[in-house]
DNA sequence: CTTGACCTTCACACTGATGTCAGACTCCGA
DNA sequence: TCGGAGTCTGACATCAGTGTGAAGGTCAAG
């Protein structure tokens, strides 16, 4: 699909897509017209982007953990590419997403807690 | 306490504190020379709001948020006080707060698994 | 062939969070 | 009284992410 019916797709600017592809998040196949060309999945990956963008992560971030986070049947690089440093890398990064849950969990509890008290009636809308 | 020694035991420059003052985030007293006066609690505040900014929330989110958040012995604003659109405001925030929590652990379990994958003799920390 | 929708690259601009510096004031100790 | 450390405000710079527009190429429908 080209970067229009993406763009619709996922609700993702064109601009930003192509700001995807230059901070290599993105890898769309180009055509003899010199248009991106993207695959099934790529709604997918720019879903998983976007989350990861809001939560917090930097593109240089995600583009060091990307590659390691496709679906169940997903081809990973095999472990023989992944070296003790790309490791110690990669749990670094999950220390670090780990503790922004933990940050997010105890607010999200106390805020809960909070409106719990306030509105004990409230169910919901 | 001053300005540079609410730095030294959080670790956060002069320049963020002030940076968040000016957000409304921080609301030291001043003193008779002009200088910023911090209570002791304010260490806990910068931490809570370090905390926040690294998970990706913006200072106006803190801002909306901050005052609903203290521990559990402290002061927040009494039931009276939240106007029915407040605790809506909370409710969206705290859904938002939700759907990043849900990202990122749906991306920590899997890098996690990959890691594990790959490195099987490691116990994790 | 023309039009319009879509695509390309390039570039400038904005925002939010942060770094850094300059010039001036306060305070404290030698 | 002087000097240095700390503080003040204000301004400019940087970086990532994003908005926006110009100038032009591609292509299908009329």
């Amino acid at each position: 699909m080209r970067i229009g019916e993406l763009s619709r797709r996922t609700g993702v600017p064109t601009r930003l897509l192509r700001y995807y592809e230059e901070q290599d998040l993105l890898r769309p196949e180009r055509g003899a017209n010199g248009y991106r060309s993207y695959a099934e999945s790529a709604v997918a990956d720019v879903r998983q982007i976007r989350g990861l963008l809001d939560s917090g992560l930097t593109t240089e971030m995600i583009r060091a953990i990307l590659p390691y986070l496709g679906g169940p049947g997903e081809l990973h690089p095999p472990a023989e590419c992944v070296t003790p440093q790309t490791a110690a890398l990669l749990q670094d990064h999950l220390l670090r997403i780990q503790s922004r849950i933990d940050c997010l969990t105890r607010n999200r509890d106390r805020l809960s807690a909070y409106l719990a008290a306030v509105r004990p009636q409230s169910g919901g809308r």
